[in-house]
DNA sequence: TTGATATATGTCAAATATGACATATATTTG
DNA sequence: CAAATATATGTCATATTTGACATATATCAA
């Protein structure tokens, strides 16, 4: 793992046990944290490709501005479930959804 | 939707408002919900394909027994994380657990 | 620049998920 | 069958996530 990603994941407010132990996340723990990234992008790109803001989308699932920033930027606080929600909301299929996350 | 999955639902404690309107899913609940029980029904295939019981995949996440057995039960109390994690945990890959739900 | 619009960040009370536990019910084994 | 093992169900105190809000920082157009 380089630094910029290090960086990007302490930034997010991960903790996966102490800075120390960082470069040594178990395989389980960063393939999660790794999905739950892709997951944000992937929110991120279906929501900027329907030229919504997120504004938009926090009217649409009833939430706040400020929750969907999280959930874009792979905050450690917002679920997987929400973000799932979030891109069924944009109208995306199961297909096209999972299809994002290969 | 069958009468069937509509038990299976209701059974699991969904609240997708009243039981009157329960025919009446909007796409993106329903994409979400179908989404989730295909998690739990693929993370029940993973475990029984490693040959471990419930309490065994309890303690690699460091949970109980109860709340593997909701997980796979598709219970509306679990999130979609641990269910991620737990298949993670089981030594899935990225790949593989997405492809499950294709 | 300035103002308008969009996004990011931090905080909090309320809502929800959590592991643990007890215990019920299946399922398997002898 | 009975005992052993596995899974299901319900509850609870604690922990985490939630929408909402304030406010900071971008981004962009006039």
């Amino acid at each position: 793992m380089n630094s910029a990603k290090k960086k990007r994941l302490e930034a997010n407010g991960w903790r996966v046990g102490s800075t120390a132990e960082f470069l040594n996340l178990s395989p389980e723990e960063a393939a999660y944290i790794e999905l739950k990234l892709a997951l944000s992008k992937a929110l991120q790109d279906l929501r900027k490709s329907k030229n919504l803001t997120q504004v938009d989308l926090a009217k649409r699932i009833k939430s706040s501005q400020s929750r969907v920033a999280k959930m874009e930027a792979g905050d450690a606080s917002v679920t997987m479930d929400l973000m799932f929600r979030s891109m069924f909301a944009l109208g995306a299929s199961r297909k096209k959804v999972v299809g994002m996350l290969v």
